[in-house]
DNA sequence: GTTATTTATTCCTCATTGCGGATTAATTCA
DNA sequence: TGAATTAATCCGCAATGAGGAATAAATAAC
């Protein structure tokens, strides 16, 4: 019950800011005896820290100056992931979820065995974790976000692109690796969170988050909380079926806008599929588009209508305020965007019109993992803290 | 707080028949002590009764046997409707959901303005509270179960077919000619929430439903709760897009699997026009499917595959345990039924085989119209007794 | 027929919690 | 310097849930 309020107001602190306990107690409705007993808790736990600077409410500031609270940035550290095909991105993070230190390892790790992956990943949140001034001692939790189909509870990957191998139960080999808890989560589960907490869905308690990776992967929102599969399971938008093709076979999304499927279009010759190889062929491909390339132009253009096609659905179903577009395929430019737009808007249906929007976001594979590092986090919020709070 | 518990303990009475109270706090988590103070509460309310006879534990049943505590029925009245085009289907039903009479009127609404059919559906909702002995006063809520597009919150009738009108307040409407508190919900929700508390989904927590009438409708129950689109809104199935056609057209699943999609195929001829009319066309369907009609035939075949891929499609997203499928569509026969499981098999991830399950279910009406009543109750339940019960 | 045993339920007591109202704190304005 | 204003805390109350003792109601044993 207290456990309930705890977090309800330290969610609350996280999110507003340094923000004073009268407004608290305004947001969260509990009284200001209440609040103040729980901030008294919190600062005691060394969770959250006073400010007496900030109060800036009217100019003409009468009455007693309001005491501002924000969470400690010292009250825990966390390493977020992000583990693609071709690169590994690590972020260490304070408790604000702010980033302590940046690592990027342009390493393809896809055609390795299981052992030699995690080593890579485990050799990486080691060198962050330094980056960082820190011991791997000083960090409470480790979430790791991959593409794929992941069970959040129990961090058992069913299938990813990044490993060869399937049902890989990698949060215990990283647990046991790292000798510290780690969570294996979805990686667009993890940017549908980083949108919640630091991006474009800050105001929003309902969204749905589209990425388009190597992968094409769902994140949904749903009153402040992931939405995630009944068992757990993360989405795989790329096993939809947009249609019928020739002879009864099926066209999947994946077929028409996964990665592998658009620059797999231009037979890849020479620089082209040196760049494909090291995971930079999104990049090289935008630059063949400018440059007006036909064969990849076509291929955009089909991936934005596919992506068109399925937005439309997903909204059919969800009806969200706001759908945003994040992952590497935005990098296809105007041609892609400019079809994925129009068919959007036909596909639609005319009830919902004016109900959702669409935002696009390019942020780069720090916010993946930062996003990762907010998952940590949020499983940091609900553990006991009474008991097996951190340092103080 | 209290109310939490309350809610739990009453539900926990609901669903697993009579019960005593040790059974109670086993399955709440809750100590012998509170919930005999709250099943006195409850008592004292008249929302539950002691039953002194049925203690069937083991053959041998030492110590004091158990009080059995089940739900009161005569707490509360519900009235529960399906409204759909050619049909109106009132229940009414007591605190238990048991049904205590039923009406079915075989009239087209669909053609006649707001202030018709709201006559009709006031007449038929008066006429079956007769029918069970009662006065409307006798009655605590009313839920009125319609296809198309609807918000929960505020019982807004965005669309429906059963409507030539737009955005209606149907709601308020009808609370205000019944003199009663007269909730609005989509059909589907009704039919999912029946499954979940008297059908093929009692055992379950996690479920997707998908109802194939005049449009094609979705319910999807997640963690024992409807789940509700961001906005309340309801789910249309009939606008998913399932792929381009011919110059750009867009196939909307409406357009292969919606009831006038698979009966207009068939130029309609005296006596199946007719039947059409009066709302039994599938029924014919099914007749002349087994008189081996090829036109139909075709039709349902194609409209099976649509709705195999889509039903996919949503197992792709949800990954249920099970989806159950209800509807007049299920009356073609097995022409559709395989196509649509055969369709279904092809499409549905390989990653996610053996996680669905796939049940037909082919309740009459009645079961639509108990579903709605249990939305009533749902509601009831969650109101607060001591301040405003029913009569004692 | 009486007593021990077993199991279900209720009574009593206590600690926790959240709230309302009074009180104290810290600042501005006259 | 004192009044006014706003923020935060202190005090006491009522509700609630849990633990343990006590009671109730049956069977089994003697």
């Amino acid at each position: 019950m207290r456990a309930i309020n705890r977090l309800n107001v330290l969610d609350t602190i996280r999110r507003h800011g340094p923000i004073a306990r009268v407004e608290i107690s305004q947001r969260t409705e509990l009284s200001t005896t209440t609040v103040s007993a729980i901030t008294a808790s919190l600062l005691d736990d060394g969770l959250i820290l006073p400010r007496h600077e900030g109060d800036i409410r009217n100019e003409a500031a009468r009455g007693r100056p309001r005491v501002m609270l924000e969470l400690n940035p010292d009250a825990a550290r966390v390493v977020g992931a992000k583990i693609a095909a071709s690169r590994l991105v690590f972020v260490v993070t304070d408790f604000r979820g702010d980033v302590l230190s940046k690592l990027t390892l342009p390493i393809r790790i896809d055609r390795q065995p299981i052992a030699v992956a995690a080593d890579l990943v485990e050799d990486g949140v080691r060198r962050c974790v330094l980056d960082a001034g820190l011991s791997l001692e000083d960090v409470d939790t480790v979430c790791l976000g991959l593409p794929g189909v992941i069970e959040h509870r129990t961090g058992y990957v069913r299938s990813s692109p990044v490993f060869r191998d399937a049902n890989v139960d990698f949060a215990a080999e990283m647990t046991a690796r790292l000798a510290t808890p780690t969570i294996v989560e979805s990686d667009a589960h993890a940017i549908t969170l980083a949108h919640h907490w630091f991006g474009k869905a800050r105001d929003l308690e309902d969204m749905v988050l589209i990425s388009l990776e190597q992968t094409i992967g769902l994140g949904v929102l749903h009153g402040n909380q992931l939405f995630r599969g009944a068992g757990g399971l993360s989405h795989n938008l790329g096993d939809l079926v947009l249609g019928m093709g020739q002879q009864g076979r099926l066209v999947r999304l994946s077929s028409q806008a996964g990665e592998s499927a658009i620059l797999g279009e231009k037979q890849a010759d020479g620089r082209f599929a040196e760049a494909i190889r090291l995971g930079r062929g999104m990049n090289h491909a935008s630059a063949l588009i400018k440059a007006e390339d036909n064969v990849l132009i076509g291929a955009a253009v089909r991936a934005g209508e596919a992506v068109g096609l399925t937005i439309a659905n997903i909204v059919t179903l969800f009806a969200p305020p706001r759908v945003i577009l994040v992952g590497s395929s935005l990098a296809l430019g105007e041609p892609f965007l400019e079809s994925l737009r129009n068919a959007y808007a036909l596909a639609v249906p005319p009830s919902l019109n004016g109900v959702t929007e669409l935002v696009f976001d390019d942020s780069t594979d720090d916010f993946w993992a930062q996003g990762a590092a907010a998952v940590a986090l949020h499983e940091l919020y609900e553990s006991p803290w009474s008991t097996t709070g951190p340092a103080l």
